[in-house]
DNA sequence: GTGATTGCAAATCTTTTGCACTAAA
DNA sequence: TTTAGTGCAAAAGATTTGCAATCAC
């Protein structure tokens, strides 16, 4: 049985044709960094006929099911990541890209206490960079 | 001569009724999180007229001219903080509330060097807590 | 006066929703 | 069958924009 339907149903979710192909788009390159619409474009190209809608909900049911996790850098736009392992990203602001920094290259030392009746629940780390505009030559 | 007023021309925005009004409610308190929403919606209790799109208008020409920042935590929400030094933040997904954590306190070592022809901009530490609901007594 | 700024309403963009239709079990 | 999942189009939010009216200098 395929590896990606397996894995669909471990954490409770149907093997929609729908969900096993955008699971397949996502998972079986290395780890990726997307928007809903650019899933949705990449599905379209390959002749996966599905919804808007639908890439917004199974991109919401995997990261649930902690397949993926959302990453918010922009306002007004929604990451969502592959890596679901302790880490870190750059983002640059001229081009929108995000990657991946190792959860261990970035020690946050000596984290303050959450105030009384928290817990924590993910520290995030966005190292936001800019490309220098010399131009090329 | 009024501070903010000075102020405001220092940054080379012209002092008009609204940016003055906005640059009070956001800067005479001590350091504050606000959304463009929020803050309009003080500006009509006050009985200040000014409309949302200008408060969007001043909120981004504040950052620009960094009197203030923008915190990006919540899709499609935007946080504007008046705290411009070096610091991070606190972030309850349960309540939306933001606070500071002051930049000494949290020692992010070891940072990476960015991609070929990239500057840092800026680190951003957001630890995302939640409220523990154990009802209270 | 003159050019910057504002207000309003419409437009835009991303994301969510309602509901009839389709498909997995 | 039965219930979960999907697609579509409409709705919902947040934010931006165009342009005439208004204000600071």
């Amino acid at each position: 049985m395929p590896i990606v339907v397996e894995r669909l149903r471990r954490v409770g979710l149907r093997p929609t044709r729908q969900r096993v192909a955008l699971a397949r788009l996502l998972f079986d390159g290395g780890d990726r960094h997307v928007t809903a619409e650019q899933l949705h474009g990449e599905a379209l190209a390959a002749a996966i006929r599905v919804s808007l809608a639908t890439v917004y909900n199974t991109l919401h049911q995997f990261t649930a099911a902690s397949l993926m996790r959302e990453v918010v850098v922009e306002p007004g736009r929604s990451y969502f990541d592959t890596n679901t392992d302790d880490h870190h990203h750059f983002f640059c602001e001229s081009t929108g890209h995000l990657q991946d920094i190792p959860g261990e290259l970035v020690r946050v030392g000596e984290l303050p206490r959450p105030p009384a009746g928290a817990k924590i629940q993910r520290v995030d780390v966005i190292i936001r960079i800019r490309q220098d505009n010399r131009a090329p030559r």
